[in-house]
DNA sequence: ATGCATGAGAG
DNA sequence: TCTCATGCATA
């Protein structure tokens, strides 16, 4: 502890492998352009490998541009207001960068467990063993990251180790050990060029964290609010932009730090509040102890190399023509939840593999609940609870009736809303308030001649998503801020699922 | 910054 | 098969 953690260990220099800036992690200069991952699934990716496409918006993953949005971090520490109930729901405002309210507790009868889970167990340490689900199993870059295969087990003693040793060396073992790469799994990223400094780590591991850098008093460890979590993504982003690294620079630390890779896109999620509040815990500690490494390191980042295995290859991914999302959209409003049959109808006609249709539909019904929490939001930012009178449930939640009833809705604005009473909880989110990136025009037709049958309303032309908010919100409330209450609604579940929960690891005991 | 994809885990 | 966490690839 005594020395200092001649900083040159961490992070691996974002450009220029070759040249290694001793001095600062890339000042501004450098900000947007790197970070494009390679073109080909093919390759292993040599993140680094500058690009030279960069787009005017930071194209890729140099969201450095960004750097105009720096605004004193907030302390914002009331985490106890927040007592509404369950479904609150905001809406969807799509807007260019935030919709992030957390979502739902679960629609139906989701595995939601983890919500439980999450906050039940508290984040005290930094790890992942929560990873519920699919956790992490960053198939990714960082190579094996520790995923889930072996319950938990397997999970928490990394995590330990790496909170107790010097990251590099049990990091190593263990990913290079990864047995598991799924697919793409890239061998281990044997060295991120990242030593532990370890006197930091054991505060931060510890929880503690310096006023400095963490103004907001409020829990952190436990369950922090969403007051806290909000707080805490700007100011990580302002940081971070300070300390001149990227996203893909933070999520790679993290790997060296933790053993758990992370992707630019799961950092700048975060950044964007794009995760679930479960989640934004879960990761909040990793980049707060980041954030403390890098402050406190910030002078000579050394550059590593990371070594790439390849894997397999991922399905190219499919573009679908915004006419064609216009009717995937109308079909959505309808029914979030089709049927196997349904999908493949769906499918046929607009000529799009069945599984494609399938996972359009998981991803949007997953967007929606990022974007739309259920109920609405009023013109104040208020949540609103949709009474369950509607009828119209679009998908109540039980698996059983995923499927939406011949007999849809109809319509987009039929204010069908959500209503779902679902048994525990209400969860559903406002389909019919999502009538957005519809597609433009659509002539010819293929595919199109039933498309156009399934757009009910008139589009806009844009080619890409308009921010919109239904018609229920007429506010667009330029900042989200239903944290709180959706925050809420996550404990209240977990109180719901978990009574006790041993809170050492382990999320939700599934009753099974 | 976000769309489409993968996969573990739960049902 | 769905949800959820996560990420490659892309706009």
């Amino acid at each position: 502890m005594a020395a200092a953690p001649t900083a040159a260990s961490l992070y691996l220099s974002p450009s220029v492998p070759s040249s290694l800036n001793t001095g600062q992690p890339m000042t501004s200069h450098h900000s947007m352009h790197h970070q494009q991952y390679s073109p080909h699934r093919d390759i292993p990716e040599l993140k680094y490998i500058p690009p030279p496409s960069s787009h005017h918006h930071g194209g890729g993953g140099g969201q450095q541009q960004s750097q105009q949005h720096q605004q004193a971090p907030h302390p914002s520490q009331h985490q106890a207001h927040h007592h509404q109930n369950g479904h609150n729901q905001h809406h969807p405002h799509h807007l260019g960068q935030h919709h992030n309210p957390w979502m739902s507790p679960g629609p139906h009868g989701d595995p939601a467990g983890h919500w439980a889970a999450t906050m039940g167990l508290h984040q005290h340490h930094p790890d992942m063993k929560l990873s519920p689900g699919g956790g992490m199993d960053g198939p990714g870059q960082g190579g094996g990251t520790l995923h889930h295969r072996p319950p938990s087990h397997h999970q928490l003693q990394v995590a330990q180790h790496n909170w107790q040793m010097p990251p590099l060396q049990n990091l190593s073992s263990l990913q290079n050990a990864s047995h598991h790469m799924q697919h793409q799994g890239y061998a281990a990223m044997g060295m991120n060029g990242m030593i532990s400094p370890s006197h930091q780590m054991h505060h931060v591991l510890r929880g503690e964290h310096d006023p400095d850098l963490d103004p907001h008093p409020p829990s952190d460890e436990d369950a922090p609010t969403s007051d806290d979590l909000e707080a805490f993504a700007k100011q990580f982003k302002q940081r971070r932009i300070k300390l001149g690294f990227t996203q893909a620079d933070v999520g790679l630390a993290l790997g060296t730090l933790y053993g758990n890779v992370f992707s630019q896109t799961t950092i700048c999620r975060f950044e964007a509040l794009q995760l679930s509040f479960k989640n934004m815990c879960k990761l909040k500690p990793l980049l707060q102890k980041w954030l403390e490494e890098a402050d406190s390191t910030t002078g000579s980042p050394t550059n590593i190399d990371k070594i790439a295995a390849q894997g397999r290859k991922r399905k190219k991914r499919t573009s679908i023509e915004v006419t064609v999302k216009g009717a995937l959209e109308s079909h959505f409003i309808k029914c979030p939840k089709p049927s196997a049959p349904e999908i493949s109808h769906l499918a046929d006609q607009l000529q799009l593999e069945k599984e494609v249709v399938r996972v359009w539909f998981c991803n949007r019904r997953q967007k929606e609940k990022r974007m739309t929490p259920p109920g609405g939001i009023g013109p104040n930012g208020e949540i609103l609870m949709p009474e369950e009178g509607d009828g119209s449930s679009v998908n109540d939640g039980s698996p059983l009736h995923d499927s939406c009833s011949p007999i849809h809705n109809g319509g987009v604005g039929s204010g069908g809303g959500g209503g779902g009473g679902s048994p525990g909880m209400p969860g559903n989110y406002s389909s019919a308030l999502t009538a957005h990136s519809l597609a433009s025009h659509n002539s010819s037709g293929s595919p199109m001649s039933q498309v156009s049958s399934l757009l009910s309303y008139s589009m806009g032309g844009h080619p890409h998503h308009l921010p919109q908010h239904h018609p229920i919100s007429h506010s667009p409330p330029p900042v989200p801020h239903h944290y709180q209450q959706l925050q809420q609604q996550h404990q209240q579940q977990q109180q719901q699922h978990s009574s006790l929960q041993p809170l050492g690891l382990k999320h939700s005991p599934p009753p099974h």
